[in-house]
RNA sequence: GCCGUCCUAGCUCAGUUGGUGGAGCACUCGGCUGUUAACCGAGCGGUCGCCGGUUCGAGUCCGGCGGACGGCGCCA
């Protein structure tokens, strides 16, 4: 076995080496078989290729195994490479040898799927070409993440998955028992972060993330990954220009790498270009508002958080991604802090995706004043006390400083054009599934 | 938390005014030397989600329960 050079199929193609005998292993991804000749679809990681099974070019009972072996099954073939045009990728391989390594079992995923069966069958659909293609550009993606910060001198810095604080408001949190006590699953890695950029200055993650929102959308999980940055000296304007570029990079990474899975996806990589090249707008939230008071016919009073219709709505006057900022400072999570320019409102922001994708970041300048958070903490019920150490970070060389994070899966999902994000991750956790 | 849709063969679905449960796909067997999620013939395959009610008779009508999926709110 290891004298063997095991091409790939993408190899096979690029090459055209007609006449060629190569050694191919696999999966049987389509089968058919008319009498003396039968003919396998095989997949690999790279791609597909139809080998074409004649009776007399390989041993007898060899060629009762390929029209035997049922799809699924793993195979190892020998076989030359051929021109035809009647192949479905130009190129076909006259096969020599089949070996069976595994006849697979009937598999229970055929013609007609609906979307709660294959969930049930996760760990099988994830061989699907859709979801390998989601998976590959999942993975520039991350990769892309990593680079983006690393090459402009950020740290990677890990908080605690375990967290004895709340941070987003409680209902939202999964409680772990610990020990003779209890804490709750990570929902932001943001706490732990504004203690570190004290002395790392810039740093950023990339981790799971835990929200226990009954939310039953198409863009929510209760378990998805976050990719946040922290950095101190920074003002919202700096972080907010920040994402915008690190969005445009992770889109252009997978333009670079991924050109034939957003082919099978179907999606517009002429479009998806324009996006990576262009500029990103930045709007106010009253500006929002204001376009869809006046543009889109809507009554939307101002304090009101922008709802899933209104970003939708907002969404049909921009072809890229745009970030809003200034939400109303009554509305936001404590550690948002008032805008001195404009009281009402929040230095804060989100950037929201064309399409109904929704938001894909949120960040902020964080809050200063001590004695404005232990208010609004009161306020919504929440004990101080576990927050001591957090309001320690504005007693000892306190600066202004800023971050926010990514969504990994909805990134992922508008990116693919996905409608689902239980998609953009290999085995979606939601309020209704955690199996398998 | 609120609202909606669905539950019949392994899968996707029909099933009329209540009257002996069907098709396609998958699988098995047979046929076919160029198929394109092939085609032709045959076969295998059912606790109609569960419990109760009405009725001579319920997949179908009524009540309850359970499960799946989606939308809103909230958020990445």
């Amino acid at each position: 076995m290891s004298e063997v050079r095991w091409k790939k199929i993408e190899e096979i193609l690029d090459e055209k080496r007609t006449d060629e005998t190569v050694h191919l292993h696999g999966w049987i991804y389509r089968t058919r078989s008319s009498g003396n000749i039968a003919f396998t679809v095989i997949r690999d990681v790279t791609g597909t290729i139809q080998a074409t099974v004649k009776k007399g070019n390989l041993p007898d009972n060899e060629f009762e195994d390929a029209k035997k072996a049922l799809i699924e099954s793993s195979v190892e073939l020998k076989g030359i490479v051929k021109e035809d045009k009647r192949a479905p990728e130009g190129y076909e391989l006259q096969v020599k040898g089949f070996n069976v390594v595994n006849f697979a079992e009937p598999f229970p995923i055929v013609k007609d799927q609906s979307p709660e069966f294959l969930l049930d069958q996760r760990h099988l659909w994830i061989r699907s070409q859709k979801l390998t293609s989601i998976l590959k550009i999942r993975s520039t993606a991350v990769g892309a993440i990593h680079k983006f910060f690393r090459d402009r001198g950020y740290f990677e810095f890990d908080a605690p998955i375990l967290q004895p604080n709340q941070c987003e408001g409680g209902s939202t949190l999964f409680e772990v028992k610990y020990y003779d006590n209890k804490t709750y699953l990570s929902q932001t890695w943001q706490l732990y972060a504004e203690a570190a950029v004290f002395s790392l200055e810039k740093i950023y993650n990339m981790g799971p993330t835990f929200r226990a929102e009954r939310s039953k959308t198409s863009r929510h999980l209760s378990e998805f990954w976050m990719a946040e940055m922290e950095a101190a000296w920074m003002d919202l304007h700096n972080v907010t220009e920040i994402a915008k570029e690190e969005v445009k990079f992770i889109l252009s990474e997978v333009l670079k790498h991924n050109k034939r899975e957003l082919n099978l996806l179907k999606q517009d990589i002429n479009k998806l270009q324009h996006i990576a090249e262009s500029e990103f707008s930045t709007i106010t939230y009253t500006k929002a508002l204001e376009i869809l008071n006046e543009k889109e016919n809507m009554n939307v009073q101002w304090g009101k958080d922008l709802r899933t219709i209104e970003e939708n709505k907002l969404m049909n006057h921009f072809d890229t991604p745009i970030v809003v900022t200034n939400y109303p400072l009554e509305i936001m999570a404590f550690y948002k802090p008032k805008d001195p320019d404009d009281p009402k409102t929040a230095l804060c922001f989100d950037m929201i995706a064309p399409g109904e994708y929704g938001e894909i970041v949120g960040g902020s300048q964080r809050n200063l004043d001590v004695e404005d958070m232990e208010k609004k903490l009161k306020e919504s019920g929440e004990n101080i006390e576990n927050y001591e150490w957090y309001f320690d970070l504005r007693r000892y060389g306190s600066v202004p400083h800023s971050g926010y994070g990514l969504g990994v899966e909805r990134v992922v999902a508008w990116i693919c054009g996905i409608d689902n994000i239980k998609d953009a991750i290999p085995f979606p956790r939601t309020i209704l599934r955690f199996r398998p």
